[in-house]
DNA sequence: CATGGCATGTAATCTGTTACATGATTAT
DNA sequence: ATAATCATGTAACAGATTACATGCCATG
C-alpha cells in the first residue's frame, strides 16, 4: 500500500492537480514508484474521502482542474509510515524468468532482447547521470540534501548493475550460440532447485 | 503476464502437483517471482483449459494430488515468449519512497528500518552464497549450466548491491540525526523534481 | 463554431493478496 | 477415532492496466 504515501508525499513538496501528479509520476516519483493517471485520480478522491487531503475551493465542475493540499492528518500517516515496519518485496523480474526459461526451451532470440535491455538501461543510466550532474555538482558535494542523493545513488547503482550484468550475460548466451533447445528435458532442473531446497 | 510462463518453465523443469509448485515458488523460483498457491491454482486451471497443459490421469476428487504436464503448445509458447519483445519493468521500491518522504517529514524511526532491511539482505546475500558454493563449485567453473549461474548473480549482485547503498544511506542518516521534521515545507522539493524535469 | 489539447473521470479486466473451506491421507 | 497434515479449492477484495467518455477552454 505504497501509492496513497507516495501520491501524499508528492503533494507535500508541492500542491498539486492530478495531471500535475501524472506528471511528476512520469519523472523524478515515477523512476521509484510509477502510476498511471487512472491511479492517481481514484486515490486523490479516497485521500480526501479520508480527511488526508483536500481540494483548494475552487468551482467543482469536472473538465475544470482542481488542486490538492495535504492536511496535517496526511502529513501524521506519512511520518507514521516512513518508520513502519516493511519488508522488502522480493525481486519480480520477468528477464530472469525469461533466462531460466531458455535453459529449457532454448535461447533463440534471447541475445536480441538482452541488447535491447542494455541499451534502455544505459539511457536510464544517462538519464541519472545527467540529473546528478545537475541537482549535486561535486563543489558542493557535503550539502544539504544528502539524503536525496542517496536516492538518486540507489537508480544510478541499479543502472549500473543490470549493465554490467547483462554485458557478462550476454557474451555468454552469444558465445553459447545453442539457438536450438535445450539438451534433456529435466537436466536443468536440479541445478537451481536442489540448491534452493539445501539453502 | 509473467505467472503464466513461470508456471510453464517449472513444469517443464519436471511435472508437479500445485502445491509441489507452490514450495518451489518459495524457493529458487521465487528468488524472483513469487506466487502464492492460490495464483498458482488460478493459473493452472486457466493452462489447461487453453490447452498448455494437461493433467496426468488420475481419479479427479477434491482433496487429491494432480499432477500437470507441459503439452508441446505450452512448451512453443515458453519458446515465443521468451524471445518476446518486453522492456524492463520500472523501478518500484518503497523503501525509497520512504526515504523521500523523509526528507519532507523527518528521518524518526528511518534507521530503524535501513537496519532491519540491511540485516535482510545479508541473510538473502548468504543463502545466495551458499547455493553458488553448493551448486557452482570454482573447480568445474567453465561448465554447461552458464546460464544458470548468471541467473544466481543476479541476485549476488542486486543484493550486494542493496547491501552497500544501505551501509552508506544509514550512516548518513545516523550522522545526519535530525529526526524532527523537515526544514520547510516545500525546500526539498526543486532538487528531484527540477532535475527530473530537466532530463 | 469547430478543432485540439487540457483535465478529470468511468468501466472492464487482470493480477495479486488474505481469509477461509473442504476433502484426502497418515500417524497415533 | 481423532488429530495433524497434505492438497485443492472458493470468495472477497485491493491494486494495476487498458480503453474509453466527458467537460472545459483557448485558438483560428
Amino acid at each position: 500500500m505504497s501509492l496513497p504515501h507516495a501520491i501524499l508525499t508528492a503533494l507535500l513538496e508541492k500542491p498539486s492537480s492530478g495531471l500535475e501528479l501524472t506528471r511528476r509520476f512520469d519523472r523524478s516519483i515515477g523512476f521509484f514508484w510509477s502510476a498511471t493517471h487512472q491511479q492517481i485520480y481514484r486515490e486523490l478522491n479516497r485521500l480526501e474521502r479520508d480527511g488526508l487531503i483536500h481540494a483548494l475551493p475552487q468551482p467543482p465542475s469536472r473538465g475544470r482542474r482542481k488542486e490538492y493540499e495535504v492536511l496535517p492528518a496526511g502529513r501524521a500517516e506519512v511520518a507514521r509510515w516512513v518508520a513502519e515496519d516493511q519488508d522488502p518485496r522480493p525481486v519480480r523480474e520477468p528477464l530472469l524468468l525469461r533466462l531460466r526459461a531458455a535453459t529449457v526451451v532454448g535461447t533463440a532470440g534471447l541475445a536480441t532482447e538482452l541488447r535491447r535491455h542494455l541499451a534502455l538501461h544505459r539511457e536510464q543510466l544517462a538519464l541519472y547521470e545527467g540529473i546528478e550532474a545537475h541537482d549535486f555538482p561535486p563543489e558542493r558535494a557535503a550539502g544539504e540534501n544528502r539524503l536525496q542523493h542517496h536516492i538518486l545513488r540507489a537508480g544510478l547503482g541499479l543502472e549500473t548493475f543490470w549493465i554490467e550484468w547483462l554485458t557478462a550475460t550476454l557474451a555468454d548466451v552469444e558465445a553459447g550460440g545453442s539457438d536450438g533447445a535445450a539438451r534433456g528435458p529435466g537436466e536443468a532442473a536440479g541445478v537451481q532447485g536442489s540448491g534452493g531446497e539445501a539453502g
